[in-house]
DNA sequence: AGTGAATAGTAATTCAAC
DNA sequence: GTTGAATTACTATTCACT
């Protein structure tokens, strides 16, 4: 019964706008559900549901797209999976990952919208970050690679 | 004042796991910004952070790395505004959108880890979806181009 | 515009039960 | 393991003020 009901929490929250766990709990109710804020608080956390600003300026419930992506953290830890090498030459960031990896990386940079990048450009195994200037460009491998997690450009 | 006060909250939210607004207030404080929960929970909205399941199985706030696409919603606006047809083989789903377009979009398809979708393969203007069976791959269809977007095969 | 104090509104958890 | 009732904890908003 459970997993119907998560089903269908996700059927209704990618449907129509769910702004409260109460609004969820009425419209699982005329779903043939009968449970109680509480569990749909359960519920949320486990499909890990997250509440983002609508179009109108109020919060709603959302399926993130990048289900355990969604974090700075994850690119983070995505990254130093496939880190080979990093490098920069004034405004330009060259990173070197394994192959096959630079592209869904870049991707991930890309859509991240830090601003002063103005670009990336991935090829198989390097991905290239074109920054406003020095400082974007040192300032995006700072979020990019922490110190504690970069390893040494030799 | 303010933006200090926003650019100081997405550093504070990226280093360390602050699950309450109240954390985040005495770590602001720490950091010379005297604020009130009050005004966070309005920061919060600005900077559209979400709350994420951490890995100890508590909340946290967390800058979401796709801005404004982290959801499903936005992903079907994406690719609405990029689709041109899309056809189904059995298990297979081709997707063809405006040049240029199909890996970023074959790659958020991708990473939203849908049940049932064994692998993308994009190209310049053409994904192609591999499924599990005829069954996923409808349902897949459907959560791409709900009824009301998708536009007649023909 | 931005803010805090207070408050209303909402969500998470506890505790007990099954 | 799952749930509801009650409670606690937390967050958003209102109102007043600047």
């Amino acid at each position: 019964m459970k997993e119907q009901r998560l089903l269908r929490i996700r059927e209704l929250v990618s449907q129509q706008e769910i702004e409260t766990q109460e609004e969820l709990v009425r419209a699982l109710e005329e779903s043939g559900f009968a449970v109680t804020q509480a569990t749909i608080s359960r519920d949320i956390k486990e499909l890990q549901l997250i509440k983002v600003v609508g179009t109108n300026g109020r919060y709603k419930y959302a399926i993130p797209v990048m289900a355990s992506s969604v974090t700075l953290d994850a690119l983070r830890r995505r990254l130093a999976d496939v880190f080979i090498s990093q490098a920069r030459a004034q405004n330009l960031v060259v990173i070197k990952v394994l192959p096959g990896n630079a592209n869904a990386i870049g991707s991930m940079i890309d859509t991240m919208n830090h601003s002063g990048l103005l670009g990336t450009i991935a090829g198989d195994d390097t991905i290239l970050l074109v920054c406003q200037d020095e400082d974007a460009a040192i300032r995006l491998l700072d979020t990019l690679l922490p110190q504690a997690d970069r390893r040494p450009t030799e």
